[in-house]
DNA sequence: GTTGACTCCGTACCTATGTACAGAGTTTAA
DNA sequence: TTAAACTCTGTACATAGGTACGGAGTCAAC
């Protein structure tokens, strides 16, 4: 049983980050003997090691919530998952397209002469 | 000479945001004649489509706020445009990161045969 | 000339994910 | 035993980019 602070330390997070996960539901309100003070155990740790592990692969707080609940039912996890690949294809989709279009500009910018124009400018207006 | 409301319809945007811009410095301070209205001209309708185009490539308003007082600095602009770019494809190598663990993981639940384990909640486990 | 649409200003609210702080109580180490 | 370190609750603040609202003034059409 450890208190907050050295839960905290042991995840390399903020103390008030444990506590606002607690307020949103994320982990287990943690018992709290005559001080007041909230104790945890491994299995908060466990829980928090899975929040920020999801965290991580670009889920949400509230996706977190979902497949935390979903404890075990595979097709909904992987549902989850594979619409969050989609979201992220999109993305890497999107970010290439402008990729292309600022590499294309700076490529004009370099390949400029005139001192009193800008290719990018210009293209902007 | 329009005001506000015909200017936001011309350009698909909301009135607040045109405002918004204005208390951000991002557009020139429009008249306002005896009634207190703000009156556009074609030189706001090009400032806000500039800041459009290029809130569509990904700038941020302080971006774009720096872009339009570079005016015609070519380099400058360029090396905004280089930053930018790098961005952009450190976002892509993360999201193509994240991809293929997401992948790995959803590929893992259509292998599962096990209906009372999930291989995406073991491994954030 | 009146009604409805438009605009004004200032401020509060929104999302998502926390972070910070004030004032009070508790624990721990010297 | 006392000072430092820790924790409590509740609330405000932060980012970025807007959106919404209240109450008052103005304009346009019938």
């Amino acid at each position: 049983m450890k208190t907050i602070g050295k839960l905290a330390k042991e995840l390399d997070i903020n103390v008030e980050t444990v506590r606002f996960y607690e307020r949103k539901g994320l982990i287990e309100q943690p018992p709290k003997p005559d001080s007041g003070y909230r104790m945890y155990d491994n299995t908060h740790v466990s829980q928090l090691k899975f929040i920020l592990k999801a965290k991580a692969l670009g889920f949400t707080l509230d996706e977190v919530a979902s497949l935390m609940s979903m404890s075990g039912n595979c097709a909904d996890v992987e549902s989850m998952g594979l619409q969050k690949l989609k979201l992220i294809r999109d993305k890497i989709a999107d970010l290439q397209r402008l990729e292309h279009v600022i590499q294309d500009m700076t490529n004009s910018c370099k390949a400029n002469q005139d001192p009193n124009s800008c290719p990018i400018i210009n293209s902007l207006n």
